[in-house]
DNA sequence: AAGCGATGTGAGCAAATGATCGCTATATGA
DNA sequence: TCATATAGCGATCATTTGCTCACATCGCTT
């Protein structure tokens, strides 16, 4: 009578009952061990596993006074439109896993409406932290995602372009990756990509994105563009001598947030985000290292919207 | 130049903060004591807080297979429109806690429409688990909350109403009490209750109510009613011989699901859930004692859709 | 002002946890 | 076929955690 269930627990199915066990339950990991008959070690081997694969997701569900203290005067400072202060994580934390929840509460805010718009992406860390850090089920296929940024890479790596594709992938929604290098050899090179009409359509939709998330990188020698070889430490100093401290979407500009008309600049493949755009901009970023540049960002209205940590926001406001 | 910021740390602030660090930041509890200038113990304190006061919200992003398995076979068997199996949690777990995370999401998913509508709640102790599941921030204020049961007690406690409260609070949406005895001493004053145009008003509203939200309560030694004091160990005696198994907003019922035409169902002052609705009508109830409750409910189809958890979903299918 | 209860604090300690190590089984590829 | 990599497992052990107890503090009542 019973219908066929117990086919096989796959392990993902035995890492998420332990966690759940663990979290929501309260079980020790001993009971756990007990309850699926099996050894203590691997009761808390599945836990950890659960942790590590993002099958557990925790949110606090306290917006912390200072915070929200510090999302009001950034907002104030810089006019926002949206602001989210997520707590620090102490000294030694992961800025990224700090912001990547709050990032994610934003994202999903404009995925859950039911009029199908078109959500520009960019690239990063942050970004994919942000995805990873969304809660299963939630379904946009109404919504395009787009990406900013060219999905061609020098060295062929793709581990960088997939937080388009695992958005996608994520929420069931058609997305449109952006053919061409992300920074070309030559301006000219460059130019024969967009003039090709499939680059030119894809283009065109992520001017007219609705709603814009991106990362912001600094351009300090740690700069991510020099760690993932699209620039040269050559180029680097030539554009940190013109007064260069960020970059969005690939694109670089100074201390004001103003682009700068040389080096990458000339041959970078992917959509500019413009300043001052009238739909939201929201830029995704923590961490010491990147204040100089999201103030650019900030100060030229490159993003109009900003999720970053308790630090990050103070020095910010300094 | 820096804004006041830093008024005072609200116990909460500290709670929730100790929390953040601990489940998402990953730090040990000496490493939180150092961090926010406390001892350790008053470190594990704030974090232990956190959890109970419900600040740390952990949700688990895998459903695992089995439990699919579970929904599809009580779908076909019931019928049901709706149906969510969360995993259980072991021999001495709290069926409640197990299914609030799941019901909470299945409450978030009606209250996100932007239609607006009527939600009919009842009461009880997995419908509080519910509310206090979910996620803060939610804006439901185009939808209307109506209770289904009468929110006046024999002894005056309100603990047991203020389910909708506590939720149209949250949300921040209207809410409409029911201004009746929950059960009255005889069907006359019942009757003349029901007469009044406020409480026709809210009797309405419930009626025609969008979407139904309904703990189900067994009618065992153990039955809530009898406990919380609405009815007499005798009336409970009357109703068991005649058949009583469970009761959906303290109208009871047998094993079929049919209302009874005995004891406080002539006196019950709140709106019946009447079977068959062609709305959503979704029961959120777990647990061995309560299996031919809701197995009542089901065949009646007094509810269409359901929220339980693993035992009791293999309990109802066996 | 003394008494009293509620609340919070730190020390100590037992239990729970998670890292490491060496072992085995399985796969991978020359 | 064999060598080698890889992953999982159980045992051991240092660290981390949370509980209990004795005591301090504060506010309120008598």
């Amino acid at each position: 009578m019973t219908p066929r269930i117990d086919p096989e627990p796959s392990l993902h199915d035995e890492a998420a009952r332990a966690g759940w066990l663990y979290y929501v339950g309260g079980l020790t990991q001993d009971q756990i061990a007990r309850e699926l008959g099996v050894s203590r070690q691997r009761a808390q081997r599945l836990v950890s596993r659960a942790v590590a694969e993002g099958l557990i997701h925790v949110r606090l569900n306290h917006r912390i006074g200072v915070c929200l203290d510090l999302e009001q005067a950034l907002t104030d400072r810089f006019g926002l439109t949206r602001c989210r202060v997520a707590p620090g994580l102490g000294a030694g934390g992961d800025a990224v896993r700090a912001i990547a929840s709050a990032a994610a509460g934003e994202l999903e805010r404009f995925l859950r409406m039911e009029e199908p718009s078109v959500v520009a992406v960019g690239t990063g860390r942050a970004l994919r932290g942000m995805v990873d850090a969304m809660e299963d089920g939630i379904e946009a296929g109404q919504h395009r995602l787009v990406s900013l940024i060219g999905n061609i890479a020098p060295d062929g790596s793709a581990s960088f372009f997939d937080v388009v594709m695992r958005l996608a992938d994520k929420v069931h929604a058609p997305h449109y990756p952006m053919p061409v290098p992300v920074i070309s050899p030559t301006p000219e090179e460059n130019a024969a990509f967009h003039a090709l009409p499939p680059v030119r359509k894809v283009v065109d939709l992520a001017r007219k994105a609705d709603v814009v998330f991106v990362g912001v990188g600094q351009m300090s020698n740690d700069a991510p563009l020099l760690k993932d070889g699209f620039v040269s430490r050559a180029e680097l100093d030539e554009m940190q001598a013109a007064g260069a401290v960020g970059e969005v979407a690939g694109w670089v500009f100074d201390a004001q947030g103003q682009y700068l008309d040389l080096g990458t600049n000339r041959r970078t493949g992917g959509v500019r985000v413009e300043p001052g755009l009238d739909r939201p901009s929201i830029g995704i970023a923590a961490g010491e290292t990147k204040v100089s540049a999201i103030r650019g960002a900030l100060l030229a209205r490159i993003v109009n919207g900003l999720v970053t940590d308790e630090p990050t926001a103070r020095a910010l406001l300094a």
